[in-house]
DNA sequence: CAGGATCCGTTTCGATACTG
DNA sequence: CAGTATCGAAACGGATCCTG
């Protein structure tokens, strides 16, 4: 009784859901992407409020799946800090699609002027998020 | 003890994923967006393999969230069909960025020249997409 | 103290049988 | 055909415990 491969179909857009399709893993990107956030702790302080074992397992899990890498903190030795593969970077035009359709349709607190750089500045992200290593 | 409303936060994000943030509703959104399906059965035939009860939790979901909206078939009143709102349309742009991130990392079996018409051609979809009620 | 593992009650999922 | 009921499996969420 293996574990049913079944999931394997070749639509490009299961193969996206396998890597971040669920609720926790696209926020984690978007605290890495958008806020700066790097470290477990600060990962915990999001609003959201992930538990423990989730967070480590969905960091565990787009590691595996080269969204993020993670490395020590050479300041402070028992701190690890997450970062943006290429790969995980390249997330950002799905990222601001959901913005964009989200502050059309959903309330908000988002200003529509920032939505608009978003939309029509293709830089803009590229400079927000500080240069990531790999 | 009441449910601990938490999951209001201000993310924009947030509020995409409450609307379609798990492993079915997107692939929902894929089949009436790109091909065609429209009645419970079909959508049953995807080669994912939904559950009847998970079909039928998500369908009403997206109606809620006002993405899909359902009226009997008029040739066949059994039979209901399920069409994408403007809301439910506006997403395109999202499926679409999954679809040219995952094409680019993940090993899937969507030729590169529709790619390019997918990122390049912005009335690809519009077109490819007969036209929904409202 | 930071990162993460373990335990456990609760919620959601998923396969199948069943109903209008 | 289009769903609902049932029930076991998996995931979640929170508290707590372990490790460096």
């Amino acid at each position: 009784m293996k574990k049913k491969p079944a999931r394997r179909s070749s639509c490009p857009i299961n193969a996206a859901l396998e890597s971040f399709g669920d609720r926790w893993s696209l926020l984690i990107i978007r605290d890495l992407m958008f806020r700066g956030r790097r470290t477990y702790k600060e990962f915990l302080e999001s609003d959201e409020g992930i538990a423990t074992n989730i967070l480590a397992s969905r960091l565990k899990s787009l590691k595996a799946n080269g969204i993020i890498t993670t490395r020590p903190d050479p300041e402070d030795g028992r701190r690890r800090i997450y970062a943006l593969t290429k790969k995980g970077l390249d997330l950002a035009p799905i990222l601001v699609s959901l913005v964009v359709w989200a502050s059309r349709y959903e309330r908000t607190s988002m200003p529509s002027a920032l939505l608009r750089r978003l939309q029509d500045d293709p830089n803009f992200l590229a400079n927000a998020a500080e240069r990531q290593p790999n």
